[in-house]
DNA sequence: ATATTGTTTTTTGTATACAAAATGCGTTAA
DNA sequence: TTAACGCATTTTGTATACAAAAAACAATAT
């Protein structure tokens, strides 16, 4: 009966399945290890479980949950390696798209991509983070966009994901907001000028410093008893 | 009844037809473009729609095929772009993943990148091209579990997967098996010497060359009128 | 001949039924 | 008290049934 999740009208069941349960894995609403029902699911989003099991096999493939056969579907855990390995692609890949864009990018696209800067830097000044998450997924999209390589937005969008909850808690770290600010900055003149290695390692300086905060966010995690389940 | 897949036993039967279905479309048998009929697929793997649903929507994910609501899943196409796409991700990707196993290799794995180096060269000898190409793939492998990244061996093979068809026919090529073994030569040594730049350099070169291999092979193709449907 | 409409057939989407494995629990025996 | 066994329950895996959309086809009118 609940739907939650808006703009179906004509989406197959399985998709909103996909995406209610997406966001609600991505905004930490189920959390890591919690065992997934399938009977659950579908009594609470009012469907049969066909179109449940074939969400889950796309969870499955996106990485977000782990089946065990005969076993049922968990959230996947997300360790301080699986961050690690996340990062250390991001970094490769980052610096890749804005080599990319440096040489693709097109004139309305550069104009794009001032005012996603100059969005993050008004959104900082606000001190709101959701606004700052928001408008730093803008910036980065915009970049995206302009790298020209779909297989590329593909992969970036999937290691996004596995960062979402942290992303989230790192920009709500007291200090770093201005850093945030130079560092989109430098890319942007960067790109805007087309010099592709000054690009190049500011986007690696930008994720090196995401990975710092991260981790030290993690570390703290740590020592405080965290092993609570069941949040509902 | 007919089962064309090994090793199962207590596999579920989504996975089987998920193998089964990828290995058809890896090897050609199923062409890009090709519509998979769930019934058809079904009736032949001597199985009900369920597990074929499940298998399908994995294969999505994974870009094998594409699927239209209501209209049913297509063998994706392989365009030139999307190719070049893959190719530019690779670049990167194999550039950071002997970086890596530079600093984190094992004297363990050192010994098998060398015997797996040696194979390689040993393959080249007898002209195989099957053999060329297995060998091809145990180096990259050992390179890639030296580099301890999880995210990493996901993703490159995915993206093998999108090159599979067509690593056959570079590999095919008459001209650069020597070139093929000077690369691998290079990236060999300068990983056991832990020359994070050379190694880097090196794997570009590598996967550049396979880049103007492959590039060359489609153009070839579209010179001829290939447009041919249905190869059963 | 072509376009349009209506009808039949095929195909996908969803729900449900049934089988088999896993889990939980209580009982019994050491 | 604990370990082990068996039974009941839950849960996943698979098959099938039914609904609805799309495709194929035929007939009619222009």
């Amino acid at each position: 009966m609940n739907n939650s999740q808006s703009a179906d009208e004509f989406m197959p069941l399985r998709d909103m399945v996909y995406k209610s349960l997406r966001k609600e894995i991505l905004t930490g609403r189920i959390t890591p290890g919690d065992h997934l029902l399938e009977l659950d699911i579908s009594s609470k989003l009012g469907v049969s479980r066909t179109p449940v099991r074939e969400a889950l096999r796309m969870l499955e493939l996106e990485g977000l949950v782990t089946m065990q056969p005969r076993r049922g579907a968990r959230v996947s855990k997300i360790t301080e390696k699986s961050m690690q390995d996340v990062l250390e692609v991001r970094e490769s890949l980052d610096a890749l798209c804005v080599e990319l864009a440096c040489t693709r990018i097109t004139s309305q696209e550069k104009d794009e991509l001032r005012k996603a800067c100059e969005a993050f830097e008004r959104a900082v000044a606000t001190n709101d983070s959701r606004k700052i998450a928001e408008a730093d997924v803008r910036f980065h999209d915009t970049l995206l966009r302009a790298a020209k390589n779909d297989r590329l937005v593909d992969i970036e969008e999937n290691l996004s994901q596995s960062m979402y909850r942290f992303r989230f808690e790192y920009i709500n770290e007291g200090n770093g907001h201005d850093n945030l600010v130079k560092e989109h900055r430098s890319i942007y003149e960067s790109v805007i000028n087309g010099d592709r290695e000054k690009a190049a390692s500011a986007a690696r300086i930008h994720i090196e410093n995401q990975r710092a905060a991260i981790l030290s966010k993690i570390n703290e995690k740590e020592q405080a008893p965290v092993n609570k389940k069941n949040n509902r």
